[in-house]
DNA sequence: GTGCCGATTGTGGATATCCACAATTTTTCA
DNA sequence: TGAAAAATTGTGGATATCCACAATCGGCAC
């Protein structure tokens, strides 16, 4: 999936209009008539954006950034309104919306959004790409090279590891090295700056 | 400070009104009928929340907030308007407002936001003074010390660390062991972990 | 100018880590 | 049941770290 603007609308003639002004910039946009038509192309690899409208015929677009929200979604969600309220507005920010545009909208401004939000999700995007191949990194690990690391990360020596786990002090050297090569660090300092702020249990 | 609800608003009637609400629910009130009057009244080491009027005489509300925002105001700040529209509201939250709240405000929902935005301003509060701590502690480290432990973060050798700053191992290892006692930690992983997301250059 | 602080270095020994060479036992999975 | 993966342990030596004891040198403040 590259990088694409998701429009969802139910009004064909905003559709057109939007696909129009943000294929004139360069953006390639995909088209939905419905929330539910969106839900069903919707998967957790997609990036890029989502302008969603609020009032439509079924789900409205409150509805579908719940939905979406409770499915994990990453997609930075811009709300498109021509009857939107403040509570709605505040509701829909604090809940992690991206942005909350009233139509009629000016077009530059709107496609400034839109390429703020793409940014946003590119970083994150970049982001998650390390953190996943560390998830990665970790779950090729042993369950002794775990522990093990555990208790590496705990700043502990290798003999009161040793002890702990009830093995000699001897394996718990050869299961450093091993951690460490899988890893990809040198040291110790490098494994506990590479862990920093991920969940080792 | 202990914390306490500061409440921004040029109608006496109103500042009356919430300020015995929020008494009521046993939370400390300040009230401040103009923005300048608050401004003066300001320090960076305010805590708990700011209740904020939009429509004021003099300096309005989100221009205080705006000044604020470059004082380095920490305090969350919960805007009260009774003329506010969707994009003032955006913007708010968008520059970082805790909350926007129309007029006329039912009672226990601004005082649960009131009391979020404390508990909000608490936490914050709390890893702020550690992270203040630690500061402290770095501050405390001699020159040759914050270098020695910007190497031993990036993880070399008490060897390669005399090489690189031309000096002997032995005088690497007294300013090792000194940092580490000034910074409280008995090992490089501890001070690892300690310095993570810390900025030490 | 005397004293304090920070930086510097040395010796020597106790601990700890790193690793090659070598091997056995246990678990897992087909 | 047999092969592969994982866990285990030992020896011995090279490196590294930790630390007490001891000392020199330069800058700065009172």
């Amino acid at each position: 999936m590259s990088t694409t603007v998701y429009l969802v609308d139910d009004d064909e003639a905003i559709r057109d209009a939007l696909g129009w002004l943000l294929q004139s910039r360069g953006l390639e946009c995909h088209s939905h008539e419905s929330a539910e038509a969106f839900l069903t192309a919707w998967s957790p690899t997609l990036s890029g954006c989502l302008l969603l409208d609020i009032r439509m015929n079924g789900m409205s677009g409150l509805q579908l950034f719940d939905k979406l929200l409770e499915l994990g979604n990453r997609l930075p969600v811009i709300f498109l309104t021509g009857h939107g309220d403040v509570p709605m507005a505040v509701s829909a920010l604090k809940k992690g919306a991206f942005d909350f545009v009233e139509k009629p909208f000016d077009d530059n401004e709107l496609v400034n959004r839109v390429l703020e939000a793409i940014a946003c999700d590119t970083q994150r995007r970049a982001s998650d790409a390390s953190s996943d191949s560390l998830k990665g990194r970790i779950d090729s690990l042993t369950t002794r090279e775990r522990q093990v690391m555990t208790l590496i990360l705990a700043g502990k020596f290798n003999k009161v590891i040793a002890d702990e786990l009830n093995i000699s002090m001897r394996t718990v050297e050869v299961h450093r090295a091993n951690l460490f090569e899988k890893m990809g660090v040198r040291t110790a300092v490098e494994l506990s700056q590479l862990m920093s702020g991920q969940a080792h249990s």
